[in-house]
DNA sequence: TTGTACGCGTTATCAG
DNA sequence: CTGATAACGCGTACAA
C-alpha cells in the first residue's frame, strides 16, 4: 500500500490550521463550528466549510472540554459486566448517549470495592459530565464527594437511602409478589429461594423480604427455605437443592432464584439430579436471558426493563446536566413482568 | 442530610489550588504527580502530600492530556453488544485497560456503518490513544485515514486486508474443520450449515469456506447446504430447517451453527420442531454462551478464546502506543477449542 | 462581520 | 532542589 507512505505521519490538525487554509481568524472557524452561522458572511463560511472538509478536521474535545468545562463524558460503573442484565441497562445508557453526542466510559468493578473507587476517582479526573453507578453500597462516603462537586449521579438498581442520588430501579416487592403469587396459584408449595448473598444490596434483601412476608402471609410458612449460593464457586447448589427436594416428597416443591447468575447455577443442578421441570419441580426466576425460553421448554421469569432503566438513567443525567441540578434526589421504580412459561404451570 | 448544604458547590480543585495550601509552585506539585520525587525536599513532598489527600485533588485529565498529547482512552467499537461473544471480549479489553490506568470508550454500531463512522469521528475528537474496532467492514477509506495519524488500531475478529493494521482473530478455518470432522466422526451427515449472512465479513466468510472444503473432501458433498438468516427475523429457520430434516430420513443428519445468535434461532426451531437432539439431529455451534451447556443436555461448540482476544488486543494497542508505532501490521491467529459435549455423541 | 487577546489546568523548558 | 513562563487547542469577552 504505497498510501502509507504518501503522507507520512500528519500531526493532528488544529483549528489555526483550519483558520489559515481558509483565510480567516481562529475565532471565525470557532464560531462557524459553535453553530453562530448567522454571524458569517457567505463567502468565510464557504471557505471554512472547505477546509474543514479538506483537512478533515476534528475539534479536539480535551481541549474543548477543558475551555467548557465539560467533557462530554459519561461515566458508566457497573458491578458485573458478564450479567446480562448490565449488557442490556448498558445498551440503553448507550443509545440515550448516542443521540446526545455523547460518550460512555464503561468501568467493570467485578463487585470489588475497591476497584470501584479507584474506577470512580479515574472518572473524576476525566472530569465526567455524568455518572450512572451499579455500585457494590461499599463506597458511600467516597460518593458523597460527587454531590459536591456538582455532577449528576445516578444509582441503577441498587437502592441507597443514605446518598443524595437519582435511583433507577425496579419495583422488587410487586414483582416477587407476582412471582411467588403465581406459583402458589398453581398450587406450587413449598417454595426455596436462592440468591447471592444479600451484602446489603438492596434489590436482594427487598426480594428476600417480600419472599419472606408472602410465604407467611399466604403459605403460612414462618420460615421458609433461603439459600445463599455465593458467587463463583461451583457445586454450591447441587447438595442444597437435593436436600430441599428431598424433604418435599408428597407436595409440589418450586424453586425461585433471584436473578439469572443464581438461576444458571440452579439449572445446572437440577439437569444433574435428573429433575424434571415442571412436573418434579416447578421454577420461576428473575431476569431474563436469551436461555430463560429454552431450557425446560421454558422458564417463567420476571423480567425487568432493563434497556427502559438504562434509557432512564441516562435521561436522568441529562436532565441534571441541563440545570435541574438543584432539585431534590428522585426515587423511579419500574415496573417488572412476570412472563409465564412452562415451568411453572401444572 | 445536613451535609448536603455544609460545604454548597465546590470548584473543582486545581493543582494551583494545591500549590497554594502546599506553600510551594505549581511545577513542584507538578513534578510530585508525575513522580519525580527524588527532586522534591522532604519538607516539600510532605506538604503537598497532604494538601493533595485534604483537598482531594484529581489531576484534570483534559488538562493534562491536551498538554501531553495522550488522552488515556480507547475507544472501543463494537458491532453487537448483545452478543455475548462481544462482552468477553470486550471483558479482556477493560482488565488490560485498568492494570495500565486507562479506560475504555464503548460504542456499539449495531452492524450499522454510518454509526460506526459517526462512533469513529467523535472518538478522533476525543484524541484516542489507541482504538480496537470491531468493524462493519463498509468504512474502510475512512479508517484508512487513522493510520496516518498514528493512531494504534486493532482489527478484532474481522480481518480487512485492505488496511495496515494489527488483527486479532481465531483460527476460523481449523476450528471450523474440527467441528466437521467431529461431526463426520461420529456417524452424522449430511450436515447443514446456519450462518448470519456473510456480507463480506472475514470470519464468517471462512467459516463457510472451510464448511464447503470439508463437505466436498470428505463426505463427497459438492453442494453442501447452506441457509442464511436474517439477523433479527422472527421464524425464518423453522422453514428451512423441517425442509432440511425431511429430506434427511435415513441418515443422520446434524446442523452447524457459525455463531451464538444464529444458533439460538436454530434451537428455538429444533424445540418448536419437537426434535430430539442428538438422536433425531446432531448440532454443533461456535461461540459458548451460558445456555450452550443446559440445552439439549450440552452442545458441543466451538469456543473461541474471547477474552484473551480482548487481551491481545489491548496489548497491541499498548505496544504501538509505547513507540512501536511504525512496525509492520501483523496478523494474530488465536486458536479456538472444541468442547464436545452431548449434542453430537451418538 | 471579523479579529485580538486571554484563560481553561497541565506539563515542559529553562534559568536560578 | 525550586519557580517563572510558555505552550497545548479551543471559546469568548472585547474591540474594531
Amino acid at each position: 500500500m504505497s498510501d502509507r507512505c504518501e503522507r507520512p505521519v500528519r500531526r493532528p490538525v488544529t483549528i489555526l490550521d483550519v483558520a489559515r487554509a481558509a483565510g480567516v481568524s481562529k475565532t471565525t472557524v470557532s464560531r462557524y463550528l459553535s453553530g453562530q452561522v448567522h454571524l458569517l458572511s457567505d463567502d468565510a463560511r464557504h471557505r471554512i466549510e472547505r477546509a474543514v472538509e479538506e483537512l478533515g478536521y476534528r475539534p479536539n474535545q480535551m481541549a474543548r472540554g477543558l475551555k467548557r468545562g465539560r467533557s462530554g463524558l459519561v461515566g458508566m460503573v457497573v458491578a458485573d459486566i458478564s450479567n446480562p442484565f448490565t449488557v442490556d441497562v448498558l445498551r440503553g445508557v448507550e443509545d440515550e448517549c448516542k443521540s446526545r453526542g455523547m460518550n460512555v466510559l464503561l468501568c467493570n468493578t467485578n463487585n470489588d470495592q475497591a476497584q470501584e473507587r479507584e474506577y470512580i476517582e479515574m472518572l473524576q479526573a476525566h472530569r465526567i459530565d455524568g455518572l450512572i453507578i451499579h455500585t457494590t453500597g461499599l463506597n458511600n462516603a467516597f460518593l458523597r464527594e460527587l454531590a459536591h462537586q456538582d455532577i449528576p449521579v445516578v444509582l441503577l438498581d441498587r437502592k441507597v437511602p443514605a446518598l443524595p442520588f437519582d435511583t433507577v430501579c425496579v419495583d422488587n416487592r410487586q414483582a416477587t409478589r407476582a412471582a411467588l403469587m403465581h406459583l402458589l396459584d398453581q398450587g406450587f408449595g413449598p417454595i426455596a429461594w436462592f440468591t447471592e448473598p444479600i451484602d446489603g444490596v438492596s434489590s436482594r434483601k427487598e426480594r428476600l423480604e417480600t419472599f419472606r412476608k408472602v410465604m407467611e402471609h399466604h403459605a403460612g410458612i414462618p420460615e421458609p427455605l433461603i439459600y445463599e449460593v455465593p458467587a463463583r464457586m461451583p457445586s454450591t447448589v447441587e447438595g442444597p437443592l437435593k436436600n430441599f427436594l428431598s424433604t418435599a416428597t408428597g407436595s409440589r416443591p418450586a424453586v425461585c432464584c433471584a436473578n439469572a447468575v443464581v438461576a444458571l447455577r440452579v439449572v445446572h443442578a437440577l439437569s444433574k439430579l435428573g429433575m424434571d421441570v415442571p412436573r418434579d419441580v416447578g421454577m420461576v426466576m428473575f431476569d431474563n436471558p436469551d436461555w430463560a425460553a429454552l431450557v425446560f421448554g421454558g422458564i417463567t421469569v420476571v423480567e425487568q426493563p432493563t434497556y427502559a432503566m438504562g434509557v432512564t438513567a441516562m435521561r436522568r443525567v441529562w436532565e441534571r446536566m441541563q440545570g435541574q441540578a438543584r432539585l431534590p434526589a428522585s426515587l423511579i421504580e419500574l415496573p417488572a413482568r412476570l412472563i409465564i412459561r412452562r415451568s411453572s404451570v401444572r
